[in-house]
DNA sequence: CCTATAATGATAACCAATATCATTATGGAG
DNA sequence: CTCCATAATGATATTGGTTATCATTATAGG
């Protein structure tokens, strides 16, 4: 799937529901795109040319996620990193590193994927929930912290 | 593992460190052990009697954490639960409710935690990350949300 | 082109969490 | 047991990420 692909699929769904598919949004969604892994308010603020006011990025993230375009991570220091929905880019994991909180996404074998799904499924289960997702958080040390 | 064991534990743990395991640090773990899941700083004051003040309630957790008796975890909305650490209360999963939030506690039968744990070593290894550990969190809508 | 409506962005407000610091409690030495 | 050095407490102030407000600006449809 492409940048223009995904924003494609983007902007209609924003059009079924009334919602414009502005250059900010646009700016948005292009940068967490080209990012391989969740990525927070701040650190968007700080690699965008030019930088869009952090009120309005803080808007557009919300704005993009309720509309179910991006999904919202929570990761320590209470900081929320958002990325494109899984519909758009696959669905994947986290690896996270435990010491500078890089997050990098990790797409698993179909084999994996499926044992996974099965284990989730048993929880759901046995909880008495309705499942609706599941993630796999691996936490390690990255190569530059070790 | 009763309550009293893991009290004693971990009071080994902070004497080790000379770190002091006061009325206050005691009320927070045992009201933390009776919970089934994690649970955050305002949900504990609410909960516990006499009410620790939210400032020493606060330092309490902080410092839990630190010396590796309690396992903070980032929920939505940018509040952080706590909940005893693993070497206390045994590896477990999450099973998430994406409506109210609450979280339950889960165990894994050890052939579906033996699959999982491959995966996260394959994981881990392909992004060139020292394993530390994982987490599955599952999530879904329990039995009052559906 | 006009107008209704959505989006923007500067600013203020919010709230979980942390830092500060004077006071209180604790555990060991004498 | 008493004293003392040190740790812990708790009221308060502060921080920092995030959200709300609202006047201004831009956009789509008639």
């Amino acid at each position: 799937m492409t940048v223009v692909q995904i924003e494609q699929l983007a902007r209609l769904r924003l059009g079924e529901r009334g919602i414009r598919y502005t250059r900010g949004r646009q700016q948005v969604l292009e940068a967490l795109i080209r990012a391989d892994g969740p990525r927070a308010a701040v650190e968007l603020h700080r690699e965008m040319q030019p930088p869009l006011p952090l009120s309005s990025l803080y808007r557009s993230l919300a704005v993009l996620a309720e509309a179910g375009v991006l999904s919202p991570h929570h990761g320590a220091t209470g900081v929320t990193r958002y990325e494109p929905a899984e519909w758009l880019i696959g669905h994947h994991h986290h690896l996270v590193c435990v010491d500078c909180g890089a997050v990098d996404d990790v797409e698993l074998s179909s084999e994996m994927e499926a044992s996974i799904e099965q284990v989730a499924a048993r929880i759901a289960g046995a909880g008495g929930y309705a499942l609706t997702g599941h993630t796999l958080e691996v936490e390690g040390r990255c190569r530059l912290c070790a």
